[in-house]
DNA sequence: GGCTTATGAAACGGTACCGTATCATAGCGA
DNA sequence: TCGCTATGATACGGTACCGTTTCATAAGCC
């Protein structure tokens, strides 16, 4: 009984329709946006049955939001040992990098349509968008009290303002954030280190 | 023979039509999305004949094309008379608060969505962004000049420094961008008055 | 009032995708 | 080798929208 439920989790052909249809949809997102997004591409783009993908998820909403999460299985760069300002500038790197990447920036139109339509999409949306806000948010605050930035009258406020130029450039402009730009955008915010 | 030409664009007629159209084509961009934008709803929606829509305009990007260019006819808000500095937070104010009315921001999702497949719409997306930031670029120059602004190290980054949090909160995040902060992003970034 | 023309309604064939069902196949585990 | 089961192909009826055409109506113009 419990072997039979667990020889079916465990049979490599589930695992790997998974990871192909998952890898595709978000393929499709990328090219097609969601509102134009259909099982029918996404079945062919991972040469998968069509009735193989509905055996796995019940709708398109909860195919799009699985994408999306395993999506964002990404590591975020490693700062342990750094000054908060070393750390702030990797990571902000990193999100300028992920953010300039077409390969991974594509699906963000779609995830920021799809956040706009449904509720599931909104909330996983929130979620990572506010994860990366707190560890900025953090950041500064030890970077402040280790004297290495001007103190700014809020450090949420501060990490939007760090954060919101790479997105804007992306999505509202035909340029995307230069990542070599990070350091500059870092000192007009919280100023240079300690000696200035 | 030009008469009657004149006479075709001056029917009464066809202004209503159109205007009925381009604002329902709009609504239409803010609930559907991109994606999902469908002529017979737009027709639905404006109390119109379908056939009406497809005299007017060839082709459904073309239409959404011009309801945008319609829609941003918006005047930015007089600033003469004023320093750079409250320019600069009365223009940015605006923007702030034109993209947090649920009404007017309801299509932007949409316009990030088709910039991305249709290059007409990413030139219209283009154009209008950065005519924005040239006016909030030389307003900085213009403060910086004034001894209003600390002298950031790239005013053109400046502009972008502002605008970002703007769109990112609205885009990326479950609550817009709070206009009241209008000030206190505009000293983050360009510093207080001269006495500080 | 009479002519012109934009309009709304309706029907058209065509296409695309939905979500379901059937079935033969082949990969899997024991 | 032998059951089991996930799979791909295929077909299904249903729906939605496309873009076009036809036609009677009514609003505009002189």
């Amino acid at each position: 009984m419990s072997r039979a439920r667990a020889d079916r989790r465990a049979d490599p052909r589930i695992k790997r329709s998974r990871q192909l249809i998952l890898r595709a949809a978000l393929q499709e997102l990328g090219e097609a946006g969601y509102g134009a997004f259909t099982i029918e591409s996404v079945a062919a783009r991972a040469g998968v049955g069509k009735s193989t993908i509905y055996r796995h998820w019940r709708d398109k909403v909860v195919l799009i939001a699985d994408a999306f999460e395993v999506a964002h299985q990404h590591a975020a760069p490693p700062v342990a040992g750094l000054t908060a300002r070393q750390a702030l500038e990797r990571l902000l790197r990193h999100v300028a990098e992920v953010v300039t990447d077409p390969a991974f920036s594509a699906p963000i139109p779609a995830l920021i349509e799809g956040a706009e339509r449904d509720p599931q999409l909104r909330e996983f949306r929130h979620r990572y968008s506010e994860l990366r806000r707190q560890t900025l948010t953090s950041l500064i605050s030890q970077g402040v009290a280790d004297g290495e930035f001007r103190a700014p009258a809020d450090p949420e406020l501060a990490a939007q303002v760090l954060l919101g130029p790479i997105f804007y450039q992306r999505l509202l402009t035909s340029e995307p954030f230069d990542p070599d730009r990070t350091g500059a955008l870092i000192t007009m915010v919280l100023g240079n280190s300690p000696d200035q």
